[in-house]
RNA sequence: GCCGGGAUGGUGAAAUUGGUAGACACGCAAGACUUAAAAUCUUGUGAACAUUAGUUCGUGCGGGUUCAAGUCCCGCUCCUGGCACCA
């Protein structure tokens, strides 16, 4: 009898997609196009888990749906592979980090090739590839030679400004900028010198250097992103980290902020992402006006939102960075003041930002007038107050702001209502009666005319800075002549990444590439140090797969015109403010300078869930030598021979466990290697079979204990040893990753995408666990018997379907289609469950039907539908084979069974043809005995009948 | 603190527009085939009472709207994701 052979037509038929390039998007411009994509994955030495393959399987589906469609698909893959865990590892063994990214990469297509998928491998793309980032670094040229025009509200070239300036200065010119800019004529502009004039530019240019303010690391001689800081330490090794101003390069992306947040209103993207961008951009309506210290000559800029509020304000409060603060601090003050100043500015900003609670600040000694009431006011340094948004400054209302009322009540300054309960505004003069928007309206039109303020938007979004103080990551095509940033020319593109000694920052704190030798151009400038971010590549990476090996451009023209945006995106939420903002950034960028015909890259996205594992954690006694031993680890040496005991969890009672470490003093937890534990159970002789080091251990169960693979009983027979089992994330270091080429191992790559798709929706996150994967892996077994007789033998009949048969199938069909246009392919499981078993049931062999229930499978479960198809005598791939037309119809019901209810309690069914009058509805329902039962003697109030649907007797 | 998402059998879940709650699977139990096991098949499986029909309860908790609520409204609890003193 020949039973499936996963095994082997899973191999035959990948290798026939790839022989015969069957899912090769084509050039052919007359074709609609479908662009679906993932998010591209960072190449991890841990290699893919089963979490990865969620959204990949779903979009393959999707790829393949649009395939039999007819529609042209373009479903690349490729690598984001620059990345710190590369660098980790390249200085912990001096191995070249593009080894070991290749190397996993590898890996990476070899797992990927074993699931299935319907990749054009030929696009592939790697960020780390110098054909790659050579077009990384153009579009950074670009965004070197650009600037936003405010007028146009768009990127022009840097030659336009420069044309402004000879013509007519920068007085006309409206650009985003940085602050501060002198203004000058055009006479000027010609007596600058060149350093000068470059200089000025550089203010001016979307990509542009800047101080910025880093978490310097001197131990580490490194720059620390704000979750590797914690108390002002770094987190690895516990060094001392400074807040330290450091030349970095930036990208002027808050120019853009309006127009990304207004973009978003024509994505269809889950509303949750939207939502996180739009509070990301922070855009906020309000006010900008200064108020005069008192006997100084300078003004503290405010901004704020609650203009209507100025009655109210009491005192004003400085970030501790601000400017100002050393010169308006009175000699009496100084020493508090500087004492505050330097704790508040070494805390991080995520730190301050995270204790709410707890108030601090300082008197300055010096008064501020208020522009209204002309009263001196005080002003305070307080961290609550961050130096990098608005200016830096507020104006305090305690009486209407949460974090100025904790900060005045807790140094005892004067707090005045001006907002009542009715929403109105009191105690402020000649803004009192009004309401809120009336008093903002009339301040802001007074302060216009008194010419001490003006209306104002701030966006919260802050320029990103680019530079990295890394080795593995795109160097910035830049030089340096007398200290001014000049570009590569393109014919020097790519600026490839040199070779250096070790992968670290160098003694005085350069970044690795300045250990290279001859870090020059021909000409002997020094080249820029640092390199990109993580995110650079996959900013643009979208148009890299429309056109992937064009030397000559980073994408082609025509073809992006064709492919224009990606239709449907598929990746993780995590990445809401990072990736899809940066992308949609330089999108725009693009489109603005006419590189590309569209404003945004990902038309449609939705989010998958991450799948977790359950890791196995074990009760042991705790290391005499404080080496943390992970059971389970092979790598991890423990000294000398210690004798370890561990306990079984029943032995606790549930006091004892409460918390992270049980109440027994002695004992630890350990994470167990979930392959030799069972429903929480840890299989002894096994576990220490394959780690020696506890070959003498103990292991204490509630009726006994196992030593050297034994059981002794001492009370009972309970020898089971429990284990913590644990919802966790997936990771090498809890030993609870499940590697999916097991699961093809043992139940093939159709179950596996079957079941992944099965366990529930696409972006609920869930843990992985292969309890239901039989039912799967059943099914495929079932659908192959569907085409066999009982001997194995191929029987299919081709004949005039029966009835029934087409009903159940179009049935199937039609939710298919429903399912996928929808994302809701677990759905899409259980109606091809249902339908097979249904013509399992009606022993249905007839050709047509099973040809067109393989087409509506082979997007889940393509190696086994493959397979099938060429048996049924069709030439070619399934996926060339069309989609079925969905006939309604074979579905018509006839007649309906309505549940009958009495009061809305379900009582009984009952069948009725679906064009019977209501009357004879009525007349059959109310003689049914069941429901007469239940009316009793009661009077009938109200008879509901909803066709299709329901019958309600209230009485 | 703010903003999302969620809570349904022993488990994963389904219920598309307010209309039979638990489809489809897993697991479990019983049975068939088998020397036996695996595989396969059949039947049962929300809970309680009744054990024959049947009745009552049941979608995190407490209210409400409706002939009818898992679904809508109000108030809570817990879990989870994101953001973070945004002036």
């Amino acid at each position: 009898m020949s039973e499936y052979q996963f095994r082997e037509t899973e191999k035959k038929w990948q290798a026939y997609w790839e022989e015969n390039q069957v899912f090769k998007a084509k050039d052919d411009f007359n074709q609609p196009k479908y662009y679906t994509l993932d998010m591209f994955p960072y190449p991890s030495g841990a290699g893919l888990h089963v979490g990865h393959p969620l959204g990949y399987i779903a979009s393959d589906i999707v790829a393949r749906y649009k395939k039999q469609q007819g529609f042209n698909v373009l479903h690349p893959m490729g690598f984001d592979s620059f990345g710190l865990p590369a660098e980790q590892y390249a200085i912990q063994t001096g191995q070249h980090p593009a080894i070991t990214t290749e190397q996993n990469i590898n890996r990476y297509i070899e797992q990927l090739k074993n699931i299935g998928f319907a990749y054009d491998w030929e696009r592939e793309v790697r960020t780390s590839d110098p054909s790659f980032y050579k077009w990384t670094q153009w579009i950074f040229s670009l965004l070197f030679n650009s600037w936003y025009d405010l007028v146009d509200n768009r990127a022009r070239h840097i030659l336009v400004l420069e044309e402004h300036f000879e013509k007519t200065g920068n007085q006309l010119v409206k650009a985003a900028s940085d602050e501060e800019i002198e203004h000058f004529s055009a006479e000027d502009w010609f007596n600058y010198s060149e350093e000068e004039k470059q200089e000025i530019l550089l203010k001016y240019r979307i990509a542009y250097l800047s101080e910025a303010v880093v978490n310097w690391c001197p131990a580490l001689g490194t720059v620390l992103s704000n979750d590797e800081v914690k108390d002002g330490y770094s987190e690895r090794g516990g060094h001392p980290v400074e807040r330290k101003k450091m030349m970095q390069w930036s990208m002027r992306i808050s120019a853009f902020a309006d127009r990304l947040l207004r973009g978003l209103e024509d994505l269809d993207w889950p509303e949750p992402v939207k939502e996180m961008q739009r509070n990301w951009i922070g855009k906020s309506v309000g006010a900008q006006l200064a108020f005069q210290l008192v006997d100084q000559e300078e003004k503290i800029e405010v901004f704020t939102t609650r203009i209507d509020t100025i009655y109210g304000v009491t005192f004003m409060v400085l970030a501790p960075e601000h400017e100002l603060v050393e010169k308006i601090t009175t000699t009496e003050q100084k020493q508090e003041v500087e004492a505050y100043v330097s704790i508040a500015k070494n805390r991080s900003e995520r730190e301050r930002m995270t204790e709410v609670k707890r108030v601090s600040g300082a008197f300055t000694g010096a008064y501020a007038i208020h522009p209204f009431t002309n009263e001196k006011i005080p002003v305070w340094i307080g961290d609550y107050v961050l130096a990098g948004y608005g200016t830096g400054a507020v104006m305090a209302v305690p009486s209407d702001d949460d974090r100025d009322k904790a900060f005045a009540e807790h140094f005892n300054l004067a707090i005045v209502e001006v907002v009542n309960e009715h929403e109105k505004i009191i105690n402020s003069d000649f803004l009192t009666g009004l309401s809120i928007k009336d008093a903002q309206m009339k301040a802001i039109d007074f302060m216009k005319d008194k010419e001490i303020g003006y209306a104002k938007i701030n966006y919260r979004m802050r320029d990103a800075i680019f530079s990295r103080q890394r080795y593995w990551g795109e160097p910035v095509p830049v030089y340096f002549k007398n200290d001014i940033p000049y570009l590569l020319e393109e014919d020097q593109l790519p600026l490839e990444l040199p070779e250096v000694d070790k992968y670290l920052p160098t003694e005085d704190g350069e970044p690795p590439l300045a250990r290279a030798s001859n870090w020059k151009t021909n000409e002997g400038y020094e080249l820029e140090k640092s390199t990109m971010p993580g995110w650079a590549g996959s900013s643009w990476y979208m148009f890299r797969y429309m056109d992937a090996h064009n030397n000559d451009a980073f994408v082609d023209e025509e073809k992006q015109q064709y492919w224009q945006n990606v239709d449907l995106y598929i990746g993780g939420s995590e990445h809401a403010t990072g990736h899809l903002l940066y992308s949609r950034f330089w999108t725009k960028f693009l489109y603005d300078l006419g590189y590309v015909s569209v404003d945004e890259p990902f038309q449609k996205m939705i989010n998958q869930g991450m799948i977790q594992g359950i890791s196995e954690k074990l009760l042991r006694t705790k290391s005499r030598t404080n080496n943390i031993g992970v059971a389970g680890s092979k790598g991890v040496q423990l000294l000398d021979k210690e004798e370890f005991e561990f306990a079984s969890l029943d032995i606790f009672s549930k006091e004892d466990l409460n918390g992270e470490t049980p109440q027994l003093e002695n004992y630890t937890y350990v994470y167990a290697n979930i392959n030799f534990v069972k429903n929480g159970v840890l299989d002894v002789p096994n576990f220490i079979k394959e780690f020696p080091e506890y070959q003498n251990a103990i292991f204490h169960t509630k009726g006994g204990y196992w030593q050297n693979g034994e059981y002794i009983k001492t009370v009972s027979d309970e020898k089971d040893f429990k284990t913590k089992s644990e919802v966790e994330k997936m990771s090498k270091s809890k030993y609870n990753v499940v590697n999916p080429d097991d699961v093809i191992e043992k139940y093939g790559a159709d179950t596996l995408r079957l079941y992944e798709m099965f366990l529930g929706p696409l972006e609920q996150f869930k843990p992985w666990n292969t309890n239901g994967i039989d039912g799967t892996a059943k099914f495929l077994k079932k659908l192959w018997r569907l085409f066999h007789d009982t001997d194995g033998n191929f029987k299919v009949v081709d004949a005039e379907p029966d009835k029934k048969a087409l009903k159940a199938l179009h049935q199937a069909i039609q939710k298919a289609e429903y399912d996928i246009e929808n994302f809701s392919f677990n759905t899409s499981v259980s109606t091809f469950m249902i339908c097979v078993n249904t013509l399992t049931e009606l022993k249905c062999n007839n050709k047509t039907v099973l040809s067109d229930l393989i087409r509506i499978i082979a997007p889940y479960a393509p190696h086994i539908c493959e397979e099938l198809w060429s048996l049924l005598g069709n030439e070619g791939s399934v996926s060339e084979g069309g989609w079925p037309t969905f006939n309604p119809d074979f579905i018509q019901e006839e007649e309906h069974t309505y549940p009958v209810s009495v009061n809305g309690k379900h009582r009984d069914n009952m069948t009725f043809a679906l064009d019977a009058p209501k009357e004879e509805i009525e007349k059959a329902v109310l003689a049914n005995p069941k429901v007469q039962k239940w009316i009793e003697d009661r009077p009938i109030k109200k008879m509901i009948i909803v066709p299709k649907k329901i019958v309600n007797i209230v009485v």
